[in-house]
DNA sequence: ATGAAAGCGCTAACAG
DNA sequence: CTGTTAGCGCTTTCAT
């Protein structure tokens, strides 16, 4: 196979079985009328050739591309990362890519994201809460695509969403907690402002106490969202010391939620019989350790996947449902026993 | 602001202000020599028009995108997102993005994803690992752009590397045992051949083991790659089971590492007095967790950034220097002492 | 079942 | 500092 000095195109295949470029577009496409030699040949010169379609020539042709644009906080979170696979399998169903951008928890850099994948023309964009910025708003409402907030219930939606209220989801854990007994619960999260669901969580903890005629001061502040095992440790240090009569904390998610319980265990402190610990996310963690803790399922997965359903829907002008609510779970563990 | 039946373009912005749509390309670049108030006018112009860059458009034209492909086995593993990481800060200095795709561990997988990625024609291609599917190899070789594979040292490099050998990082967790005393020395990794690095870990096990002079047998699989913790801790309770006089255990990673850890905990057997315990990769819950675990820290940022480094001084032109090394760092914690 | 012509939106190359 | 011309590789549209 020589190197020629210019990459192969549909031409060069053309040329070579001696038919028309237009034959050789259909022949990569199953649903023409080409004749299987033809097609044979066609695909048999192709792979001789190394040839290898190109998507920008056909999507500027046909203003059309095949792929969904997806922002999500962290690439390195369990929680989103079953969204995207549940939302990826729904769209390969169709032969539809994502194009993923992670905003690093940073309303300015999602912006910044959003701008870079629009000019890719997706087929619509989904990106993770429903806080952003001026700016950010405007790019995705004049997108004149299909836009999906996921992971909340915005105030206002831009167009879809697929999500759960996270303040009425930590209600459920609070209902939780003063129904087996607690009553000086604390609640552990990042600092307030940048997260926009964490702080979502916290509003939730502080409005469910006040129903409950609880205390709903013992707040503490770990950090920058997202909150780390290690700052969840340190959290429940600080926690121990200054409000040591606190008997069960709810942290921000699973993650700080565990590192809170390093704590406890490294100071000889029996969880949950001196404190009980809650968490947010169902991460695998929460159902290993021991004692295993207490968690909200979100049920990521099935928001990526309603929201995979949903693009399809819309794409097939299917009547529009506008919105899916989610119902997170609680699930009751060993730690709030 | 009207909504005209066609997304605007630079055609539109050049009849608006008056020049023509060559002066529109210039006026958003940045190093063009425009005067001040044309580029001032055209930009206002596209931000009232809701103007939106086509970059299928530039790159078919320029025959140049700003992209590179990346593909790793999970969008969940703190080690891969850090090489990610790392390598996408350093080529967002020069303005080029990230076309992420992961394999979900499977070879196969692999192949369709490159072949995808390639026809968005990247400026390079960055795969996880030094082993793939022929065809795999083949499209990667034909591709014409630098191929870098990473977290390796493969046998047959298609282009360049930047990685380690994950026996070599093993033997050295290895000798650090034995030191300590440890003679009765088991593994608990995957399933043989499906996770590549797994496997090589495996092979650095039993060769270092034999270097020894010492049982390289006792080793556990613990199910499809990648390994949970809770495949960690049922292949634990079979090792205590199957072979009750080991004195230590190797895992795989840092996940399956702490789950062998609850399942001795859920036991009441003390680690590492009664059983050491030996991770990989660093991940942050080895540093926590009560015992904080030995581990390796592979350099998961650090590959990101070499060869971020790489891809910018080939595509520069600057001298080849063709393969990076890293060095993995044993961390010895309380689990082994 | 296949072909010819045209053009998607942008920018390289060359002019001035 | 700005304009003109042409064309990247593909697919739409209309023919046959």
């Amino acid at each position: 196979m020589k190197d020629r000095n210019k990459t192969p195109t549909m031409a060069d295949i053309a040329r070579i079985t001696g038919v028309s470029p237009m034959t050789v577009s259909r022949a990569f496409k199953s649903d023409s009328r080409i004749s299987a030699e033809t097609r044979e040949a066609i695909l048999k010169a192709a792979e001789d050739l190394g040839y290898v379609f190109d998507s920008a020539a056909s999507s500027l042709r046909s203003q059309k591309t095949d792929f969904v644009a997806v922002t999500i906080p962290s690439i390195n979170n369990a929680n989103f990362a079953d969204t995207v696979g549940g939302l990826s399998e729904v769209l390969a169903s169709r032969g539809m890519q994502i194009l993923l951008g992670y905003t690093n928890y940073d309303m300015q850099e999602e912006e910044r994201l959003i701008e870079q994948l629009l000019r890719r023309k997706p087929q619509a964009i989904v990106v993770t809460g429903g806080k952003h910025t001026p700016r950010a708003r405007k790019l995705l409402e004049n997108a004149h695509i299909p836009v999906i907030e996921t992971w909340d219930v915005p105030a206002e939606p831009i167009g879809h969403y697929v999500g759960f209220s996270n303040a009425l989801a930590v209600r459920e854990m609070v209902d939780h907690f003063v129904e087996v007994g607690y009553r000086k619960i604390a609640f552990i999260g990042g600092d307030a402002g940048r997260d926009t669901r964490g702080s979502d969580r916290r509003h939730g903890f502080i409005e469910a106490m006040k129903a409950h005629g609880l205390d709903a001061s013992r707040l503490i502040a770990a950090g920058t969202p997202p909150i780390s095992m290690r700052e969840g440790a340190n959290a429940m240090a600080r926690l121990l010391h200054d409000l040591p009569d606190t008997e069960a904390v709810i942290c921000v998610s699973d993650l700080s939620a565990f590192g809170a319980l390093t704590e406890c265990q490294r100071r000889g402190i029996a969880v949950p019989q001196r404190i009980a610990i809650g968490g947010f996310g169902d991460y695998e963690i929460g159902g290993i350790s021991v004692p295993t803790l207490t968690t909200i399922n979100a049920r990521a997965r099935e928001i990526g996947i309603s929201t995979g359903v949903m693009i399809l829907d819309i794409v097939d002008g299917v009547e529009d449902i506008g919105h899916v609510g989610i119902e997170p779970q609680l699930i009751v563990r060993q730690s709030s026993l």
